[in-house]
DNA sequence: CCTGAATACCAATTCAAA
DNA sequence: TTTGAATTGGTATTCAGG
């Protein structure tokens, strides 16, 4: 089910870094949700999540940024 | 010189929405700085920038999400 | 160092299908 | 309405060079 999935995803981009779509998709086929990345990438669009070079230089999986609502 | 032209990214991001690398080494190169988006590329992972999927579909930079120093 | 061109990699979308 | 396979589009990186 789709939300239960996006649930889960949230949870495995706030326990370790995710740097690609592929990777999430694995992580969930192993919590035992069967998805390919074009469904995670649908995801990851609903659930509005960033994607953010990290400190480290390595790119990672996040959650929305606090000034991306609006311009000025 | 590098650093007039992270600047000038930063606010061109903050003025409108900016989809793409392409088009952002566009803007660059309106304003006489002359980029292409390899170099895009990088200035983005400096500035640490976000690519979210806004609200309206549409994929758009932004600065850098809250939380996203750390894990939990 | 910093950069561009080419490339390899990753992500969004199309097109069926259920 | 949701999905996967295949495709297309976008980005990170390599590799060479200034």
């Amino acid at each position: 089910m789709k939300n239960a999935r996006q649930e889960q995803i949230l949870k495995l981009i706030h326990e370790q870094e995710i740097g690609t779509q592929e990777e999430l998709a694995e992580l969930l086929n192993a919590c035992g949700f069967q998805v390919t990345q074009a469904t995670v990438s649908r995801d990851i669009r609903q659930l509005e999540l960033a994607k953010v070079p990290g400190t480290n230089g390595r790119m990672r999986y996040s959650n929305r940024p606090e000034d991306s609502r609006e311009l000025n």
